[in-house]
RNA sequence: GUGGACGUAGCUCAGUUGGUUAGAGUCCCAGAUUGUGAUUCUGGUUGUCGUGGGUUCGAGUCCCAUCGUCCACCCCA
């Protein structure tokens, strides 16, 4: 045992359990965003250092100290990705899929941030991800936005709360970062450890400060929503009744900011109270300087992330039943000449019905073991393969869940048995 | 990175003020029923007590370190 070599910490085995309502959600989540247009990119899990860097911003905590950084055999800092924008921008440069083109993209995939474990955090997490890319208006926003609440909808997930702010365009955001840092600055001494750190790394954080000693300092500092620009407001005001027309409600939170650098204008979360501290399922906005800053023509980007985990918890607590995958059927076989017929009948049984799940003994046992372990396999059908059997060219059909006899068929009628099992089932 | 709680069979957990060979339930295997599961009965396997040090005649129990899990801060999906 003291040898012993565990996991990674942070870094969860997704075991058969589990896969289940994974696979469920993948489903979903894939058949809504093609239901939008969303066309699918798979992009590397490692980037070059630097573009993080230069996307997510030098000072803030995911590039400061959450990276999995290491050298390349030439010397060059690679990281495994933190986010998935980053890289979708890069590839959107590199294969010129943005210039003059309005794509709109979905990813799913593996992130990575060496953060402090944590309920509905992990050094090895998921997230589906939208990026949109060459639309200026808030109708994409708006779409946006709408197709996160189709994915609820389609999950069957409730609670989760709308949350959209902006932060204005990028002069403007700096220029009230400013007046805010000044703001503070006065106050310096009544500011508490953390925040006067974020004076200098996210000073737009500290109005989301829980510290209550704090609430009427930040009641008195200016507010982001009248020092935004004549644009923003319009984008912001356009945003808000095209959400009120398609009916998806939303709140609207002053003091809603994302860490990311790169956002702009609108910015939104789905919040949640039902998962203690990490209640932020899916976030997201627009970021109109990214692409240029990373060295493309000026592009204007919107898109949203997704933590699969957070979701898949949320869908837990809320009694969400994993996907089906007990088998309908399992094949006991007795006897080496069963064993020996077993295999072909069990790829007959497959080929001629779609959808079966069919497990075939494997290892030997009495008839009594095999039994059990069918009935611990969850299946609804036994099928006995034994001399008996074999002499009459039949196969034995037991119920191990209804109130059926049990009987001897041949192999057509026994097929006709599991069609009806198959499509009473999932 | 900071603070707190917790690590005992595969799983869920007991284990007294430190005292012989560490327990229960469950799971698994076999038998009762030599071709029939889930119920019942009988028997059986299962552990470097997270790991490494220390105190002690003696440590699952006390102390230190370390790894891990959980919760919160911070941060974020």
């Amino acid at each position: 045992m003291s040898q012993q070599i565990q996991a990674v910490r942070g870094m969860n085995d997704l075991l058969p359990e589990q896969t289940g309502l994974w696979r469920h959600v993948e489903r979903v989540l894939r058949a809504v965003f093609e239901g939008h247009g969303y066309r699918e990119v798979r992009l590397p899990l490692v980037e070059k250092t630097e573009l993080f860097r230069r996307s997510i911003g030098e000072v803030t905590d995911i590039v400061e100290k959450e990276m999995y950084s290491f050298e390349d055999l030439n010397k060059e800092s690679l990281s495994l990705r933190p986010e998935g924008t980053a890289g979708c921008v890069r590839a959107g440069i590199e294969h010129g899929f943005l210039h003059n083109q309005t794509p709109r993209l979905w990813y799913l995939g593996a992130m990575f941030r060496h953060e402090r474990p944590q309920k509905g955090r992990y050094r090895q997490f998921h997230q589906a991800g939208v990026e949109t890319y060459g639309m200026t208006g808030p109708d994409i926003d708006a779409e946006l936005i709408a197709m996160s609440a189709a994915l609820w909808r389609s999950l069957g997930v409730t609670g989760l709360q709308l949350q959209i702010n902006s932060l204005g365009t990028v002069a403007a955001r700096h220029a009230y970062r400013e007046k805010l840092v000044e703001y503070f600055k006065q106050y310096e001494t009544q500011l508490d450890e953390d925040s006067r750190r974020r004076l200098l790394t996210n000073p737009l954080r500290i109005l989301d400060s829980k510290n209550p000693d704090l609430k009427s300092l930040i009641e008195g500092a200016p507010r982001l929503l009248e020092h935004l620009d004549e644009e923003s407001r319009t984008h912001f005001d356009r945003l808000k009744n095209l959400l009120a027309a398609c009916g998806v409600e939303f709140v609207v939170n002053e003091r809603l900011v994302r860490g990311l650098d790169y956002y702009t204008k609108t910015v939104f979360e789905w919040v949640t109270d039902q998962l203690g501290a990490q209640g932020t399922v899916c976030a997201g906005g627009r970021y109109d300087g990214l692409v240029e800053q990373l060295g493309g023509k000026a592009t204007p980007a919107v898109g949203f992330a997704l933590g699969m985990e957070r979701l898949l918890a949320l869908l837990e607590v809320q009694g969400s039943q994993s996907l089906e995958d007990t088998p309908h059927v399992y094949l006991i076989l007795v006897g080496e000449s069963a064993e020996r017929a077993g295999l072909s009948l069990a790829a007959t049984l497959r080929g001629q019905i779609p959808g079966l799940r069919l497990l075939m003994n494997c290892g030997g046992g009495s008839f009594k073991a095999q039994f059990k372990r069918a009935d611990k396999s969850g299946a609804e059908i036994a099928l006995v393969l034994g001399d008996e059997e074999l002499e009459k060219g039949a196969v034995g059909v037991k119920f191990l869940r209804a109130d059926r006899p049990q009987q001897q068929q041949p192999v057509e009628q026994v097929a006709a048995l599991l069609r009806e099992a198959v499509s009473n089932g999932s």
